[in-house]
RNA sequence: CGGGGUGUGGCGCAGUCUGGUAGCGCGCCUGCUUUGGGAGCAGGAUGCCGGGAGUUCGAAUCUCUUCACCCCGACCA
């Protein structure tokens, strides 16, 4: 049976017993996909809101699916020949300065630091800021400059290139409309920066870095993107070319999920990269750079979960398999928790990442805290299975028309291959659905007429000669939709709609 | 930063118009019965009603002022 199948025949039984049936997160999507979305992280502790404006806690849960994210994605960095560094938090403001165009892209939301004291306040009796600073500084936005600066100490000789290297940091943009994982005032990604002697190197490198991230969502995240160029004006600010790869979510809205970017020599020319070629002339470098961020946490769940709530693609599921104990009577406490545990250390000899809730909650209880938390499988072992040398196992993605009670040795022999189903079944449910919500159109009035219906949901395509039209700015103001990227796969093609 | 909304036990809300002992549901704790898709009964704990200033004998309630969060725009990974 298909996920489809299974979720139509879930939703039929379902609709004989109750009208509505009962949902483990409200409200659901289509009450109101906003409030679903906060609601689907508290419900799987994910993260919270912090005292701290605009930012986010994320908790040990969320911090997990965020760990398995970075060490899969920084060993297809390395596989790139790139090597991890470390920059400063604060970049003196004259260097900000530099790069006219990346200051007035980032100029609005720098938080600055001016002083580098406190000293009582007799005022209010609290504390103020002292020691103003000669040089204010500024946290960092994105760090271009500050590598800059690195990369002109650097690099002095062909010899010197390509470089090639990538930290993982936080940055702070003074966000005015926050969302937990999309939009913070910090967050946390990887950036990377490559220097290369000709302008050749720096376009393929950005392009190369773009396919990896297209391949980790995909293969690893189990999100379908859609790779293209960015426009003009969606240009990240000092970028010769910005390529982007854009999710398309549940209720319609694009997701930009990672950028790359062809520097050009822009910022080689600000921060004075240059070196000698080997016909001994001085030569400026062509710089890319590169990253992806804390943000496509926040395209998972809007990809994946369901009005029960998060389901983790297993790649970066902190438990892949989560072993619930089904106790009766508190004489067969001790026995079946063995068995549970004898089960544990099987799954973790083949590297599965398993967790057996031997906690004193209720059953249901655990049961429901194990699908709002997404994990990919469910097993339940209680005195019947132990008796037989079964277990019983349900799929997250399929739910209960999934349920399968077999033998220890058969579960054993197929767990690997259930949790790489899964992930591919996820992954294709998420293209069937990316697909069905691009719609073609041949005028700028068949947009207009698409994006007027409110039943519609998705973002329209078409013929990207028609953004030179004067309507479609019009367009653009009418339905806040922009122009999300000029599609590789679909040449001369540009994809429009709302987006986050 | 503009327009709208909301701040009341851990969470969700009522009470505010018309000032007069702070309430409900869920959760939590204790006990018993339960336990394979959200258990039942009984008892119990938890609030400077977002902060500050006023008006008043008296303020969750009226006035002013701040702060935070949510939604819609503009901006953005």
């Amino acid at each position: 049976m298909t996920v489809q199948q299974a979720k139509q025949k879930n939703n039929q039984q379902q609709g004989k017993k109750a009208k509505k049936p009962k949902t483990a997160i409200t409200p659901t999507r289509a009450e109101n996909f906003p409030e679903w979305y906060q609601s689907v992280i508290s419900s799987a502790d994910m993260a919270e809101n912090s005292a701290t404006r605009g930012c986010m806690v994320i908790k040990p849960y969320g911090y997990a699916i965020w760990e398995h994210f970075q060490q899969e994605l920084n060993s297809r960095i390395k596989k790139h020949g790139v090597k991890n560094a470390y920059f400063p938090l604060l970049i003196p403001l004259r260097f900000f300065e530099k790069e006219a165009e990346h200051v007035d892209g980032f100029a609005k939301e720098c938080a600055v630091v001016t002083h580098h004291r406190l000293e009582p306040d007799s005022e209010n009796g609290g504390l103020k800021p002292a020691g103003e600073l000669t040089e204010p500084m500024i946290i960092r936005p994105t760090s271009e400059t500050i590598i800059g600066e690195s990369f002109s100490n650097w690099i002095n000789s062909y010899r010197d290139l390509p470089l090639k290297i990538n930290q993982w940091a936080n940055v702070m943009r003074w966000e005015m409309r926050p969302r937990m994982f999309l939009r913070t005032s910090e967050f946390m990604w990887q950036e990377g920066h490559n220097a290369f002697a000709t302008a050749t190197e720096a376009d393929e490198d950005s392009r190369k870095m773009l396919a990896m991230y297209e391949e980790f969502a995909k293969n690893v995240m189990a999100i379908p993107m859609i790779a293209g160029e960015k426009t003009a004006d969606e240009r990240f600010p000092g970028a010769v070319a910005t390529y982007t790869i854009e999710a398309i979510l549940q209720d319609g809205k694009a997701l930009q999920s990672a950028t790359s970017h062809n520097l050009g020599q822009n910022f080689s020319t600000s921060a004075n990269i240059s070196f000698q070629s080997q016909d001994g002339e001085e030569k400026l470098a062509w710089t890319t750079s590169w990253g992806m961020t804390s943000r496509m946490i926040g395209a998972m769940i809007m990809m994946h979960a369901d009005d029960d709530g998060l389901i983790v693609p297993p790649k970066v599921a902190p438990h892949q398999v989560y072993i619930i104990p089904v106790i009766h009577d508190d004489a067969d406490r001790s026995d079946i928790l063995n068995y549970c545990e004898n089960l544990s250390k099987r799954l973790q000899d083949q590297d599965i990442r398993v967790e057996l809730d031997a906690s004193e909650k209720r059953t249901p209880d655990k049961m429901w805290g194990c699908i709002k938390q997404g994990v990919p499988l469910r097993v339940e072992i209680g005195k019947r299975e132990m008796e037989a040398g079964n277990i019983t196992h349900t799929r997250r993605d399929i739910g209960r028309d999934s349920k399968t009670t077999e033998t220890v040795d058969a579960f054993c022999g197929k767990v690997t291959g259930i949790l790489d189903d899964m992930q591919q079944s996820m992954y294709d449910v998420a293209y069937a659905r990316t697909m069905s919500m691009i719609h073609d159109v041949k005028t700028l009035d068949e947009a207009h007429a698409f994006f007027a219906d409110k039943n519609n949901v998705g973002q329209v395509r078409f013929d990207a000669s028609l953004l030179q039209d004067e309507a479609f700015a019009d367009l653009m103001k009418e339905f806040s939709v922009t122009p999300r990227c000029l599609i590789f796969a679909n040449e001369g093609k540009v994809l429009v709609g709302r987006s986050y």
